[in-house]
RNA sequence: GGGCUCGUAGCUCAGCCUGGUUAGAGCACUCGACUGAUAAUCGAGUGGUCGCGGGUUCAAAUCCCGCCGGGCCCA
């Protein structure tokens, strides 16, 4: 039997009460266990630091509802959660925790205090994060996470560097990186960008004196005046030409193009224009030799070099100061140079013993005396101030350096066209994201430093020889236990510092010590497609799961981790690791910004779940188009707040009549009682098979925003304010007879395969609707064990919704008749005429015809052609006076007079004829030309009309007297049935009515009437009077139609 | 500066791929109605240079080009 759920929709106590029973029944868990095809779901870990905010959990509402999904499309989805629990980050919040400042003293007051405060930190924050996912009602497996801090994860990284390594792509060298001198470690590309500032600085134009030549100097132009302690070359761009300048009395060489800017108001004269080409080779006297002795070793240096790429006409003076240890560029044109690789810039950020004069300092204190220095040799020939973007190290803020310094590298370019090719065969979702914006991205692909010079992060499995200097890569635990020197008992912990004190034997004889670099944490969950799988360790859970089904992150990814996943695929596997791509949009706030903790503006799931609930949360982000921006509106979920409603009413509607019917839908099925179905039954239930195979389609080309589009609209339009108008009635028969049976076996179909439909994106509402109102002692435990609807072309009717469609929109467009002609619906019209030529419209009526006549509220429906439309309409002739006027003259108002009398009929039965009408006017007999008339259709005063898009629509708006009759007796109806509710009254009560009202002519009609209204409200008594009547449980003085009439009723309890 | 993407009513968004009646919906506002789902619901009205400017076409919100503004990523 059919259960009563409440009569309201309390999203607070249903949400805690279906969290309650989930975690009491262990239902997660039972769902885990369902055989299926195999589906990889991998859940791109989250960085454990802050709380997460709407938008975190938009990304997990995502990946939440194509699990269930999926699970109910029959597959054994693999749910695992991961966190990304190493890196900087996190090593930078423990800095200010304990209050450190700077490596060193992460050194003095032990790595291992360090280390295990990073752990810590880590670990409480996961807790924080697994709570927070599983409240908005996201099932994954919280209990085992994979960890990129545990060591069988640690070990799975491991051996995909031995892996990089055997295959030849992993590689030491010289890498010009971004350096913070305040953690002292390299920063990768992606963690620059984000922190380019805009600042104001000293710009300094410096003469380069040539050699051999007098007064005749390359003028060079620079932002960073510490970079010249390194200078090596002057570069020129071959293709542009170059002018010797006369200022004063001493000769400038550069760019023609950039004189201007140069000189601006000074005088100067052009003695020579030199193509860019030929100053190659010419040697200039290096300015700050005396400063920086190490600079007299260089033999091959201070000369022009040429580049065509790197020296534009954009800023400076077109020769460009080289220094191949403090720029990419510089030092990829110093190899082609051969100029030597110098560095005098140490971990710090300050001039080592190297930089002479200037050791010790750091780099942007020395800028002031590296000026003073070249004003006082002479060598400066202006400064200006210029204002330059400047990256800075994201976590501290300090402004970062470029410094030639020893890495380990993944060579990525010489996978890069892999890449590409295995990049083909990922279906992203949406086409470009992975076309366009990846394609792009991974054709520009650069070789990966991964080494680190911090601490808490996977340690490089790297060992060098003291001795022989030669390295090995350790790719497993067995294979570090089988090399180590010093025998260590039980379990190793693979971090840092404890990884340090273990030492390999060499071939040599020798020790091996570990490389104290740490890796990048984005090898970390790159790595995860089978590190989380525990491989190599176990082989049968790859060998089960392995390539990833789905991925679905945001769209910052692309550099991030849909691009490293990738790089370790390959490395590993020689394949991409994934096979679809979902890629989302960000949360932004009502004013358009990103939500940031600096900017106030964040907001937390746990402030809408209070406000709105689980449930409207998940339908309203859902409901965003999945890839572009959710701009996060409070009055965005107010709507869905409303959606909600209507879905629970709706059920609460279908509830509440069978649960007093006593329906027990177990005994009929939908098929058997076909029969008995009536058109607006087999109508919905062809717009629900439909919209099933809609939405079903929608989830499986991952737009759930498209389904989520199809579910509310169906919800509101289709059943809430269509059919279940229409079924009313039928509901409140008394008898159980076959007409209402069949509404309920509709109306049970619909509802209870609906729930399933909803019930990934709204768990809760649908848990507790299954609970309530559908489950009986013999079905599944909860509404999550269901397998998806199939949906049934045998209901599907697409001629049908098209007369419904017809139908409706009659309906709605007589309503607008009737509102103009200020005619309520309540009140009964004898007859509706519809004048078209469409067969759709002639067979949707007959067919329909039941529909229309209760929703319009009308006795009788005519349908006419358009041929037989002039009917409807009388005639109107007039004399057109303009015409007749010029004529007859002073005879006109006679002839008008003599018109007007006449029989119209007749005379527009002449005209029609295109015969002259003669009239007699004084004993005269004048002819009037059929042109001399205006003829007029005109619509009876009884008749309204209106145009459909098939047709027009005429109303008889005529109040008969017994259509008043019934419309009062409707109006009495429904104030009583307000009062039962007032009343609070349950459904099937039975009452004693009392009315009253001053009106002779409304208490004959009433008493008419009375069996029908005593019908209609179930009351066993109704007294009619003029005079005062009892009170009762309840009395009220309504208004009908400019008429007092007062009721009262009360409950009789039996 | 480059790649990708978004720009449609006061607000939130459909429509664009595949050009074709007066460009749609919800919210808000005004007016009205309905109601044995009811502090809900429905209808009507007001409201739009479809970011701007060109081009293709009989026809452009839709296709093409340029520009402006926002976002992501890169430099």
């Amino acid at each position: 039997m059919i259960g009563l759920i409440n009569k309201e929709y309390n999203f607070k106590k249903i949400e805690e009460e279906v969290m309650k029973f989930w975690e009491e029944e262990k239902i997660p868990e039972k769902i885990r266990n369902i055989k299926g095809e195999k589906f990889y779901f991998l859940d791109g870990p989250p960085y454990v630091t802050n709380p997460i905010h709407v938008g975190t959990a938009w990304n997990k509402i995502l990946k939440d509802v194509y699990i269930r999904f999926f699970r109910m499309r029959g597959y054994n989805v693999r749910d695992q959660p991961g966190f990304d629990m190493h890196g900087l980050p996190i090593e930078v919040l423990v800095e200010k925790k304990l209050g450190i400042r700077s490596k060193k003293e992460i050194e003095e007051r032990g790595i291992d205090n360090f280390i295990n405060a990073c752990r810590q930190y880590a670990l409480d924050n996961l807790k924080i994060a697994i709570n927070q996912f599983k409240n908005l009602g996201v099932w994954m497996d919280w209990d085992h996470p994979y960890r990129t801090l545990d060591n069988n994860y640690i070990e799975s990284v491991w051996w995909l560097i031995k892996r990089a390594y055997e295959k030849g792509l992993l590689a030491r060298g010289k890498k010009i990186v971004h350096w913070c001198p305040r953690c002292e470690t390299v920063l990768a590309g992606y963690e620059v960008t984000e922190e380019y500032k805009e600042i104001e600085e000293d710009s300094i134009y410096v003469k380069f004196k040539i050699k051999g030549k007098e007064n005749e100097y390359l003028l060079i132009w620079t932002t960073t005046p510490w970079t010249l302690p390194a200078n090596l070359a002057v570069m020129v761009n071959p293709n542009f030409t170059y002018v010797k300048v006369k200022v004063g009395n001493e000769y400038y060489i550069m760019a023609e193009e950039r004189i201007n800017h140069v000189f601006r108001d000074m005088k100067y004269e052009i003695i020579e224009k030199i193509p860019g080409r030929e100053l190659e080779w010419l040697k200039y006297e290096y300015p700050l030799i005396e400063e920086v002795p190490k600079q007299k070793e260089f033999s091959n240096a201070h000369f022009v070099v040429l580049s065509d790429v790197y020296v534009t006409l954009e800023e400076g003076t077109g020769c460009v100061h080289v220094a191949p240890g403090h720029g990419e560029e510089d030092y990829e044109v110093g190899k082609e140079y051969n100029l030597p690789e110098f560095c005098p810039v140490n971990e710090e950020g300050k001039f080592s013993n190297e930089g002479g004069k200037y050791a010790g300092k750091y780099v942007r204190e020395a800028n002031e005396e590296i000026i003073k220095d070249l004003i006082k040799k002479g060598l400066l020939f202006k400064i200006e101030k210029t204002r330059h973007r400047y990256p800075h190290c994201w976590r501290c803020k300090t402004p970062l350096i470029l410094r030639l310094t020893d890495q380990w590298f993944i060579k990525v370019t010489q996978i890069k066209d892999k890449m590409i090719e295995e990049n083909e065969k990922v279906l992203w979702v949406p086409e470009w994201a992975g076309k366009a914006r990846f394609g792009n991205w991974i054709k520009n692909a650069k070789d990966w430093v991964i080494s680190r010079q911090r601490y808490w992060g996977i340690p490089i499995p790297i060992w060098i020889c003291e001795k022989c200097q030669k390295y090995e890569v350790i790719g497993s635990l067995k294979e570090l236990k089988e090399k180590m020197i010093n025998k260590i008992e039980g379990e190793i912990d693979l971090h840092r510092p404890w990884i340090d004190n273990i030492e390999l034997f060499c071939k040599c004889g020798g020790k091996m010590k570990r490389i104290p670099e740490v890796l990048d944490v984005w090898m970390d969950s790159g790595a995860a497609s089978f590190a989380s799988l525990n491989y190599p360790q176990n082989e049968e859970e790859l060998r089960k799961w392995w390539p990833v089904d789905l991925i679905l992150e945001g769209h910052d990814q692309t550099r991030g981790w849909f691009y490293t996943l990738m790089i370790c695929g390959i490395i590993g596997f020689d394949s991409v690791p994934y096979k679809r791509v979902l890629m989302h949009g960000f949360t932004i706030d009502q004013e358009g910004r990103a939500m940031h903790k600096s900017l106030g503006n964040v907001i937390y799931p746990e402030e809408v779940i209070e406000k709105y609930g689980r449930d409207a949360l998940r339908w309203y982000e859902l409901g965003f188009t999945t890839w572009e921006d959710l701009r996060f509106t409070w009055k965005g979920l107010d709507e869905t707040l409303r959606f909600l409603n209507i879905l629970w009413n709706t059920y609460y509607f279908a509830s509440l009549y069978m649960n007093l019917d006593k329906f027990s839908p177990e005994k009929y099925k939908i098929d058997e009682v076909k029969d008995w179905l009536k058109e607006e039954d087999k109508w919905i239930l062809s717009r629900f098979n439909h919209i099933v195979e809609k939405v079903t389609k929608e989830l499986e080309n991952l737009c759930v925003f498209n389904a989520i589009r199809e579910l509310e609209n169906f919800m509101k339009e289709d059943l809430s304010r269509w059919y279940i108008r229409i079924i009313r009635r039928r509901t409140w028969k008394e008898t159980n007879d076959y007409d209402k049976i069949a509404v309920y076996v509709t109306l049970y179909e619909v509802l209870f395969n609906f729930l399933k439909l909803i019930a990934p994106m709204m768990p809760f509402v649908s848990e507790k609707i299954y609970q309530e109102m559908f489950r009986t002692k013999e079905m599944p435990i909860s509404i999550h064990l269901f397998s998806w609807p199939k949906f049934s072309n045998v209901w599907k009717d697409n001629e049908l919704e098209n007369f419904m469609k017809i139908i409706r929109e009659i309906v709605e467009v007589s309503y607008g008749i009737r509102q103009s002609a200020k005619i309520k619906i309540r009140q009964p019209l004898s007859k509706m005429i519809i004048v078209t030529d469409s067969n759709d419209v002639k067979n949707a009526i007959s067919k329909l015809r039941h529909i229309l006549l209760d929703q319009a509220n009308v006795k009788n429906i005519e349908v006419i052609s358009t041929k037989e439309e002039g009917k409807l309409k009388g005639v109107q002739i007039l004399l057109n006076l303009p015409v007749i006027g010029p004529i007859f003259r002073e005879k006109s108002k006679v002839i008008l007079e003599v018109f007007n009398s006449m029989n119209k009929n007749e005379v527009f039965n002449l005209i029609k004829e295109g015969k002259s009408v003669i009239v007699k006017v004084n004993n005269e007999e004048i002819e009037l030309k059929p042109e001399y008339f205006i003829v007029k259709q005109v619509l009876p005063e009884n008749f309204k009309e209106e145009k459909f898009s098939l047709g027009t629509i005429y109303l008889d708006i005529t109040k008969y007297d017994e259509l008043i009759a019934e419309g009062l007796t409707r109006d009495v109806i429904r104030r009583i049935q307000e009062m039962r509710k007032r009343l609070d009254l349950k459904v099937d009560a039975y009452i004693k009515v009392w009315i009253s009202t001053d009106s002779e002519k409304t208490i004959k009609i009433i008493k008419e009437k009375i069996n029908d209204i005593a019908n209609e409200v179930r009351a066993k008594e109704i007294n009619v009077c003029s005079g005062d009547i009892p009170t009762g449980q309840l009395k009220e003085i309504w208004e009908i139609d400019d008429e007092k009439i007062t009721i009262s009723i009360e409950e009789i309890k039996t």
